[in-house]
DNA sequence: TAATATTTTGACCAACTGGTAAAAGTAATG
DNA sequence: CATTACTTTTACCAGTTGGTCAAAATATTA
């Protein structure tokens, strides 16, 4: 009774749900159509639209999930513990994320270029507040002089930003490097660059 | 007989291509449509295909527009001047870009997020090539123990990621910092993070 | 296995898509 | 002012879009 019960509806839900994140990703929600859909996943459109109720509803169960996801690690970090090592995982974690999951990076990407319309409220609601948390957290440490003084939300940004570019521009990184992989050595990068930053 | 002689062609070329920019950076090239194109510019659809063969040629006349005015600056890096002053005046300009011009930034990354369709060539080519210069300059600077060692090319790319958040995420920064010009702040982190990294 | 519940499909629809053709309207020029 | 060149519009088209519906196919259960 309650939701998705049979092997098949799990089944099928997460394949459209994956056939989803692949094509809303790459087009984005206005570039995409639930033929295309239809067809990465295998299913007929109508046999789609029997487990969802429509294209948008698709479009938000990946964001939702995706957010949850996301917003995790950065709770996650510890106030108690060392200031620069906290900061380095959270931003490894977030480089892995780039790393294993870049299509759901280029999924909120392209939300958020386009005007966040769906999310907009999460982000002014619990991103907000999770970011205000972690600012606090931040600017104690830097209070106590465990950590240089900086500016934490930009900070945050800064990470992301890096963080995520890896992802979201793969491809201009694949041109300019040549294809391979390259998060070692961007990660590096990136642990090099927020020592420096933060080390008083 | 050359291009666009009359006022009317100039003036009609360009309200085309204003609109275009607007509607292509916010709902990406597949996510926009002639008619959108055409309310926002107050033409009537048939009258834009006078004056561009296709919705293709509006988004391609954009994109390479937008390619020339990027890549000059890097261009102007002067290998002879001095190298913090000169990376963080070009990190500056590209703040100032993001600023001024955040349409032309996300209508760039709507493309690259989606894979560069259009513009691998540019990015295999000229892209690589300038990008490939700047590395040697850099590594020249570094050889010569006027900056630190660090791995040229995630630097680019870090001054990449970090200036165009700002205009990319602008949705996401104004929901975090609430509304207002945050560039001030963010042009200083970027200083300072840059100064960190590069000073030997 | 028969009855029931779930899943899948084929045919279809109205709205929208990029684009066309021809004619009407407007500006420039002799 | 008349002719020519340029600009704009109206009406239209074939293909695609998200979505519906009833029937067919399949799975589950008594």
């Amino acid at each position: 009774m309650s939701k998705f019960e049979t092997r098949i509806q799990k089944k099928n839900h997460s394949a459209i749900m994956l056939a989803g994140l692949k094509i809303f990703s790459q087009f984005g929600f206005r570039g995409s159509t639930l033929d295309q859909i239809a067809a990465e996943s295998g299913m007929s459109k109508p046999n789609i639209l029997y487990y969802f109720q429509s294209k948008d509803a698709i479009y938000e169960a990946l964001l939702a999930q995706l957010l949850t996801d996301w917003l995790k690690p950065v709770r996650d970090i510890n106030p108690n513990g060392d200031p620069i090592e906290e900061l380095l995982t959270y931003a490894k974690h977030k480089i892995m994320m780039s790393h294993l999951y870049p299509r759901e990076s280029r999924l909120y990407a392209n939300e958020i270029i386009q005007g966040a319309p769906r999310i907009g409220g999460v982000l002014k609601g619990e991103l907000r507040e999770v970011v205000a948390t972690l600012v606090e957290i931040i600017n104690a440490w830097s209070d106590a002089g465990l950590i240089r003084a900086v500016n934490a939300h930009h900070l945050i940004f800064s990470i992301w930003a890096t963080t995520q570019h890896y992802a979201d521009f793969d491809v201009q990184v694949q041109a300019v490097l040549g294809k391979g992989d390259h998060f070692p050595d961007a990660e590096q990068y990136l642990e090099d660059m927020l020592r420096r930053i933060l080390t008083v």
